[in-house]
DNA sequence: AAGTCGGGGCG
DNA sequence: CGCCCAGACTT
């Protein structure tokens, strides 16, 4: 029927890397080099599959294991959590299931350390059984192939996309076909300038009809912390003090603070003093610092806030007000509503306010 | 749904 | 320096 599942298969079946985990059928070993393949290179994960397989050849022998010895064996690997999971679930195997793996998808996936992915993994590898697998490479060949434009890092990417490879799979040759998309994925539609012009099914895919494999597969935005320094000026005159409501279009909206100098890294009291901002407000007079704080850090989704109040003495009359702002009665100052990080500031710096 | 967990390879 | 890798688990 779909010409082209023919086509990648026969791909497959000539171009295949020789992986020592690929000529076995014992469901131990493939489990053993799937787990160590999470989020691992296939380069860097096969001398350590073969040291492993070495020496924990049965799940007996892994079970029997110390936990410093496998986490010795998997030094340097990283995500260490995977060798931890992997003695409990050896122990487990050997103690409750009489050492026999088990066979069967939901038993399988029920194995700490194994999700989704692994499971259809190992029963599709090692039995044939008929379950899909998404990993990374699979979600970006099924999106370029169709299209999709959904983030793959979503969860209604991924739902979407493991419904379209359960469509996809075939009934007979699951193994074969699970392990050729991932292998296009990993030699061929690669995520950075595909080899398109090798690939056995350029004529079937849609990225390439449209010129979209740059584009696909979409990925959420990363939002990336990016640090804000906020100079606060604390200006104090008799029992007011300035206060600012916060503008719509940032952090905070409706929120009050205090007169804020932003700046592109950590400002120095010095610097901010003969910043525009500074000499407008207080209309290029000196004015007296009582004092400086330390950096207080407050982190937001997306923000990572690394604020200073300048405590200042100043006459009201001295005072260009910028926009935004307004006197306050210090008595009055819990009335109004400010951001955790100014809660934090006011009970530090003025307790006897705040009760 | 977002955060956490490691390390390495590559443009 | 940022992205990505045969992901899973916790909050």
């Amino acid at each position: 029927m779909e010409n082209w599942v023919d086509k990648l298969l026969h791909w497959y079946e000539k171009e295949k890397r020789d992986l020592p985990w690929r000529n076995t059928g014992d469901p131990y070993k493939i489990w053993v080099s799937e787990i160590i393949l999470q989020q691992t290179r296939v380069n860097q994960g096969i001398d350590y599959y073969l040291r492993f397989v070495s020496k924990y050849p049965t799940v007996s022998s892994l079970a029997a294991a110390s936990e410093d010895d496998v986490l010795k064996m998997w030094q340097g690997l990283g995500y260490y959590s995977r060798a931890r999971n992997m003695l409990h679930t050896a122990r487990y195997i050997e103690e409750s299931l009489g050492g026999k793996f088990p066979r069967t998808y939901q038993q399988i996936r029920g194995l700490k350390g194994i999700g989704d992915y692994t499971a259809a993994a190992i029963v599709s590898f090692a039995f044939n059984q008929p379950y899909a697998v998404l990993d990374g490479n699979v979600m970006r060949v099924y999106s370029r192939l169709l299209g999709i434009d959904e983030p793959v890092d979503s969860s209604s990417g991924r739902k979407k996309l493991q419904l379209i490879a359960n469509d996809y799979l075939p009934e007979k040759n699951s193994a074969s076909y699970n392990q050729a998309v991932m292998e296009l994925g990993a030699l061929i539609c690669l995520p950075k300038k595909p080899f398109c012009t090798q690939c056995p099914i350029q004529d079937q895919c849609y990225a390439y009809s449209h010129t979209l494999t740059a584009k696909l597969p979409v990925k959420q935005v990363k939002k990336k912390i990016v640090k804000r320094f906020l100079n606060y000026l604390v200006i104090q005159s008799g029992d007011s003090i300035i206060m600012r409501k916060r503008p719509r279009g940032d952090i905070w909206q409706g929120l009050y603070d205090f007169p804020c100098i932003e700046t592109a890294a950590a400002g120095t009291p010095l610097a901010l003093a003969s910043s525009k901002e500074w000499r407008r407000i207080f209309r290029n007079r000196k004015v007296i610092v009582l004092s400086v704080s330390s950096e207080y850090r407050h982190v937001l989704t997306h923000r990572l806030l690394l604020a200073k109040f300048i405590s200042l003495k100043a006459g009201r009359k001295e005072i260009e007000l910028p926009e935004g702002c307004e006197w306050i009665k210090l008595r009055n100052i819990s009335d109004y509503p400010v951001p955790r990080l100014i809660d934090i500031y006011l009970s530090e710096n003025f307790l006897n306010l705040n009760n």
